[in-house]
DNA sequence: ACCATAACTGAACGCCTGTTCAGTTCAAGA
DNA sequence: TCTTGAACTGAACAGGCGTTCAGTTATGGT
């Protein structure tokens, strides 16, 4: 027997990222086979290496994906002139693509000693530019007044902990609402940064 | 051949954790063997289960002693009576225990969804105490009007999130003492919780 | 000096790993 | 209708996995 009926490589490849993405995010990258994600898939191990070279690559991909989406639609994301404003739609739009994406999320965040020195340092560089996008925002608050911060890049780390953070305890359908649970982290970073009025 | 010269129990099974505790915090559980750890210590694999009745149990009793540790160090520390100052001593307090021990406390944070169901609730429930320290202390603040906080259960888990953040980047010999780094967090907690003064 | 036993070895158990590849099947283009 | 090649199978590869255990050795107590 060989390639089943109505099978298509359009399909196939999406179905193996996601079976990958779920796999990954819910036992870890190294303790999920090919093997395994195959049999999500419905297909054998050795399919899966017409759509990726390797495992590594794999997750690899994952990763980068979800950062570049991440860069794309914060840089698609409405947000005025004032800091307390830009600070504001940072926090509402972190906490919202993130809640929207919790496996991507979670292998970004843990499956990075995974990755090959080279990938690494891809993801990385992913990584900080998105930092950067949150410490020119305190940069601009503080230049101009709005916030009172000892240290921006403290408190850009501080700030993407404590958002990120949200994804490890938020459950759809508990006590808060999604929209509540932005509000008040807005209200908490912008106390965090010592923002005027 | 068999046992080594100046070989004893009472120094290989503490061996055995702290090679097991570096690999873990290093590669993760899943990817790090048996072989590995013995070979880290000096011995054949066979010789771990000695030490420790399976991998799992290795991992368990890490984080367990970890999280008793910080629980049992957290309650000698000493605290003022005012939230303020309990807030401050539990922030310096969390910084400081944690950049103690980077590898436990990444092995606490990272290696949840590899153990088994039961010891992931024992696990849990340490957990839960500890958030249930702070959580204290923001509720105390807020009952005598020293904190304003929306949330008492969002800002304690927004809080941990964030001082615990810091040892995903913390260096020492970096820009930063660890001193600067604790006044820094102080300051940005008092704000966060809308501390008056 | 001897012995009991704690400490450890080394080989084996059955099973799983990522990856390759010759062979098979189906769908679409001519 | 025939042919081509994309999609996929199933078996194999060499090696690693956690764990067990009979056997060996050094040590502390007598």
């Amino acid at each position: 027997m060989a390639r089943k009926t109505g099978s298509h490589s359009q399909t196939t490849g999406p179905r193996v990222r996601a079976a990958a993405a779920t796999l990954f995010a819910r036992h870890g990258f190294a303790a999920v086979s090919m093997r395994q994600i195959a049999a999500e898939v419905g297909v054998q191990a050795g399919a899966l290496y017409l759509y990726t070279p390797d495992k590594q690559t794999l997750l690899f991909d994952l990763m980068q994906s979800h950062l570049e989406e991440l860069l794309a639609a914060w840089g698609a994301e409405p947000k005025g002139d004032a800091p307390c404003g830009r600070l504001v739609a940072f926090v509402r739009f972190h906490i919202g693509f993130h809640l929207a994406r919790p496996e991507a999320v979670f292998i970004a965040y843990m499956e990075l000693r995974n990755l090959s020195p080279e990938n690494f340092r891809a993801i990385e560089a992913l990584r900080h530019r998105y930092e950067d996008a949150l410490e020119g925002i305190l940069r601009a608050g503080q230049a101009d007044g709005s916030f009172h911060i000892p240290d921006t890049r403290l408190a850009t780390m501080a700030l993407i902990a404590m958002l990120t953070g949200v994804t490890n305890w938020y459950r759809e359908g508990g006590r808060l609402a999604r929209a509540e649970v932005e509000a008040i982290y807005c209200d908490m970073a912008l106390k965090a940064v010592g923002a005027t009025g």
